[in-house]
DNA sequence: CTAAATATACCGAGTACTCGGTATATAAAC
DNA sequence: GTTTATATACCGAGTACTCGGTATATTTAG
């Protein structure tokens, strides 16, 4: 059987989140072909582990405190070329992509996965597999997917939430005239009252706004 | 014995990150005192299931697509008052916190509590306790989090890093100048350096830069 | 030591924005 | 029907910003 002839595969995970981690342990845990021999919740802290035991594979959260997961990648591939490492991101860009794959990185997923898809990639990791997955091009969540909300909780219009949607996309106001096809000063008009009802200031206020409630 | 005393605590999960939230189950269902019995990726989903089924407490991601976490709270609040809610979010504002409180939620906590923490609330919001836990009052990490991550990779310096931030904190270029006792022109210098460097157009496109890059 | 990088600072010409206020037409609510 | 909300549009006075370019002093790297 296939269990008696294969080692299962050693996992390390580094993530700064715990709840986050501890999830992901216990559910890998739970797999006969994992065995989960470390966790870590910066890029410092997964060094010193490595010294002292190497995984098979490595899961790496990218945005961690202390050392970065991008530059603790490059390192551990520097120090310990044997372990294959897996970038985990809520955040995904080709670009991105592209630099940890360059950087010699074997998968880049991001964490809303579903944990039988991941259980996939790890096992094709082990056996020398890629994985740069991309989902949809424009992964950021748009305003509109918490349009009920905001009209409710802020007391927008229809037509200042497409406004701002605009603005979040770098829209000048010229811009968001010429393609409503609408007076400039209609714009600042919304821009003005969409303001006072936020409680912010002008434009950057009113971007930051959009992009600090697209959070998970 | 306590076991057999108390029967265990029958949970709801609702959150749309599915690793998070199979995690999360596995390392609730370890707990003997805790039994889930449904999960649910979205708002209307969870209406759903609380209509087969009530547990004693719902744990519920703030941010969902389809029916927002917050306006499903006010109607479970209202269709199903037995059911303790609990709120959990990456993010933090004691503006929101204040909220939740009204609608009745019994606790907002983080999503980057280590599990321990997270049985401890648990335990008290089914003997009826709230938890409305502030962590540092700045929730908001710091650009400088991720200093050297980009440092590295885009080139910026010190004091360029330390203009990013404040622009990120609504500071006016005039603002920033006094802060920092240099000239008007040369916060402006500086902002078209990063601008350049990052492949920005002004002020509002380094707020945009500095922003997505905090996500996690 | 020299060369490169960084911080500081300026000019000029122009556009974009801010925010108090005003107004009218249309659609929606009562 | 009337009233309220929304979309559209304007004015004025002023500030903030943009971005091409210039420059020098200081610090850092080789």
């Amino acid at each position: 059987m296939n269990m008696t002839e294969q080692k299962p595969t050693t996992l390390m995970i580094a993530d700064d989140h715990k709840l986050f981690a501890e999830g992901l342990s216990a559910i890998l845990s739970e797999q006969p072909d994992f065995n989960i021999i470390g966790m870590a919740s910066n890029g410092k802290e997964i060094l010193h582990l490595l010294n002292n035991q190497v995984p098979d594979i490595l899961i790496l959260d990218l945005n961690m405190p202390v050392l970065d997961g991008e530059i603790a990648a490059e390192k551990i591939r520097q120090l310990f070329p044997v372990v294959k490492i897996m970038v985990l991101s809520m955040y995904y860009s080709a670009q991105l992509a592209n630099k940890l794959e360059e950087i010699g990185v074997m998968a880049f997923v991001q964490k809303d996965t579903d944990a039988e898809t991941l259980f996939k990639i790890i096992s094709g990791v082990q056996r020398g597999e890629k994985h740069f997955q991309k989902i949809k091009p424009d992964m950021q969540p748009s305003v509109f997917s918490n349009g009920d909300y905001f009209q409710k909780s802020h007391n927008l219009t229809a037509r200042e939430m497409e406004i701002l949607q605009l603005i979040s996309e770098d829209y000048s106001s010229q811009q968001i005239a010429q393609k409503l096809f609408i007076a400039l000063n209609t714009v600042d008009t919304h821009r003005k009252n969409m303001a006072q009802k936020l409680n912010v200031t002008g434009k950057t206020g009113l971007l930051k706004f959009a992009l600090e409630n697209k959070l998970r």
